[in-house]
DNA sequence: TGTGGGGCCTCCAGTCACTGGAAGGTCAAG
DNA sequence: CTTGACCTTCCAGTGACTGGAGGCCCCACA
């Protein structure tokens, strides 16, 4: 198989699966042409890396879990723990963003949102720091 | 103010400042000997963007936050539309790390965590792509 | 046998919003 | 006069791709 097919039967792009070679997470064969040749096995491959990112796994994890995959002396413990430990990564993710919400949401529904200058919005994003609240503000990304 | 000052008092790191003003964000006069000279007002257009960014808004809607307060004629529809649309994006991205994290939990959960290999979590990622489903998975990222 | 078009190759640059670090100038206290 | 904190610029790296340029390769059709 050619790049154009597995892209096609993987549902990765051709680009992203030239770069996961790149990067080692695949080795596929070359052809005398230069092309590169990809077996069922990478095809394989690279379907569990597409799932494992839609799952929101780091390309590390990807690393890891194929490892894992590969080792048939793993212990389900260890993926297990690298699952949970994305999860909770979610969940932090999860939070943050439902806080944002929250506020934005109070804010929108406080604007009037018609042809005035005053708006609620642009009065609570300059209010003035409260000077106890001084380097306060970390692990926010 | 010295940018220690205004790092100190708006909570975002020296570095941001200096990038923000590359980036044409603030415009900080400069003393004689080269260091930024921040006034009162910058600081307040420092913690302006410390608040819309920990609101998850990009740098380019600080921009237009920043020009719409700044501008008397402004009218409000304008910035509720900015927060509207970046309130949807919020809720997108949420609803996606949910479905991710409900797969992530059901598998997890599934998993024995021992020091056997069998996995269930493995088993899913490594599932074969059902023919029909080719191509069918955009809009992930 | 030539030609056209699609597929493949590599390499480079850009994304976003910073962050880290090196090399060096400035300032105030002791 | 030295020390150390603070400031400066510039360059490179982050994650995971993505876009594009420039150029080969291959096959079908005339």
């Amino acid at each position: 198989m050619n790049i154009g097919d597995v892209a096609q039967r993987s549902g990765l792009p051709a680009k992203t699966i030239r770069y996961y070679e790149e990067i080692g997470l695949i080795r596929p064969q070359r052809g005398e042409n230069g092309y590169r040749r990809f077996r069922e096995q990478d095809l394989h491959k690279l379907a569990f890396l597409g799932r494992a990112r839609a799952l929101g796994f780091t390309i590390e994890d990807c690393r890891t879990l194929i490892a894992l995959y590969e080792d048939e002396s793993r212990e389900s413990g260890q993926v297990k723990r690298v699952a949970e430990e994305h999860l909770h990564q979610i969940d932090d993710k999860i939070a943050q963003l439902q806080s944002m919400r929250a506020t934005l949401a109070e804010l929108v529904s406080c604007c009037a949102g018609d042809d005035r200058p005053d708006c609620p919005i642009l009065e609570d994003l300059a209010q003035d720091v409260p000077e106890e609240a001084v380097g306060a503000s970390e692990g926010v990304r």
